[in-house]
Formats: C-alpha cells, sequence, structure tokens
DNA sequence: TACGATACATAGACTCTATATGTATGTCAA
DNA sequence: TTGACATACATATAGAGTCTATGTATCGTA
C-alpha cells in the first residue's frame, strides 16, 4: 500500500497525535488509524510494537501494565512532556512539506 | 533541520512535482526546493544525485547532458510518463496520511 | 592565485520497515 | 472439548536508503 518512507515520516506523528487524546494501546492504534483512514492505513503489529519501543526508549512516551475489561493483558501508552514537543515538531514540519506540495501541486492546474 | 524519514518520504513527490512543470538539473532543483519553503528545506547534492538516479533506473524521469549559458555542463532531468503516475500516487498517499493528521490535530484544538 | 558559487558523483555508517515468525489468551460455534 | 477468530504483544533479519564525507570539475570575481 503505502511507501515505506511515508510510513515511516507518519507513523510516529500519528502515534504521538492520537496520544494526545489519551493514552491507548498498540491494538487500538492500529485500529484507530484504520477507522481514520477509511481503511486505507493498515499497519501491522509488526510495524507498529518496534515504533512505540524506540519512542518509549528516546523518552517520547511511556508504557504501564494493565488489563482489558475482560481479563487479557494490555501495555498502555501515552504521551511525555517530551512527546508533545516532538508532535510539535513533527507537526511543523509535515505542514512545511506539506506546503511546498500542495503549492506545487495548485500551479499544475493554472 | 528535518528529520530524514520525512527527506525519504517528500523527496521523490517533490522532485516530480517540481519536474511536472518543466525538465530542470540538480543545482536548481536544490535552489527551488529551498526557495519555496522559505529556505527551510536545504537539500544537499550528496542527498539529492543518488535519488535522481534511482529515479532514473526506475524509469520515472530522464536525463540528457546539456549546458548552461556560460558553457559548464549541465545534466538536465524530465519526466516520464511512469514518472506522472507515480506522481499522483505519491499525491494520493500524502494527502491520505495529511488528512488523517490534520484531523487529528483539528480535535485537539476543540 | 584564491575563493565562492556552481555542478555532478560516489562510498560507507547507520537507521529502520516489511516480512516472517513466535507466544499468549479470551470468545464463540460446532 | 476443540478449533477458529479476534485480540495482544514481541523480536529478528534482509534489504533499502539518508547523512555525511569526500571527490572532481569549472566559471566568475577579487
Amino acid at each position: 500500500m503505502l511507501r515505506k518512507e511515508l510510513v515511516a515520516a507518519s507513523a510516529e506523528p500519528l502515534i504521538l497525535s492520537l496520544l494526545a487524546k489519551g493514552e491507548s494501546y498498540g491494538y487500538a492504534i492500529i485500529q484507530e488509524v484504520k477507522e481514520r483512514s477509511g481503511g486505507k492505513l493498515n499497519w501491522t503489529d509488526g510495524m507498529l510494537y518496534p515504533v512505540l519501543h524506540r519512542m518509549e526508549n528516546r523518552g517520547l512516551i511511556k508504557a504501564r501494565w494493565g488489563e482489558s475489561e475482560t481479563g487479557r493483558k494490555r501495555k498502555y501508552y501515552s504521551l511525555k512532556k517530551d512527546g508533545k514537543t516532538a508532535m510539535a515538531k513533527h507537526h511543523e514540519h509535515w505542514m512545511l512539506v506539506h506546503s511546498v506540495l500542495a503549492g506545487l501541486k495548485k500551479e499544475q492546474y493554472v
């Protein structure tokens, strides 16, 4: 589906933005991204968990073990302060590139 | 400056979009990207030329040797049909991710 | 002659996704 | 009781690609 570069570029900002709305866990993040993209972004757990681990190691998010309503173990992730800072920076950079791309796209229909 | 993932994700769509406006050469592409981003996107030739070579190898663009007004050699690049197709797909994917990110961003100020 | 801008090229260290594979467990139907 | 499916997290490796460094080349200007 998506080029791996775009997956790489968007994973962290998407995760940070989702966690800004409240703590979540891996499986739910995958579901949320799928829903919000109308089923077009299909992250795998094999893609997601290494990213979550790396973000945790970098101090952007933190994890705690919890349990679901039915007793199943879950690892809940939430934003740390550095994560909020990173999210703002990600957004700024994304919008920078977006504005250049959108500007070029607009010029194509002049 | 920019995270390498975002550089990776945006290089090809930016190059394709620039070449859609007319053939160009390496140094000018670097200048154009810098100008359109208000000086914030500073590609190096060491980043750009491997990307151009790869795109050429993939049949997205083609190259021809030419000369500048002052006699200096230049390698001019232009879009091939596959490049136009790739550009449309890049744009579609970019807008997909952008819409999810923008939706999340909007929700943060509700 | 030296410097800066212009112009293209390539190699290696390092990073990271896709893919594969693994373990675990709750619900539901047969 | 068993099997299938959904749910839930984990990790390794092949392969791809950027950053950084370094290289050669050449035109204009001081």
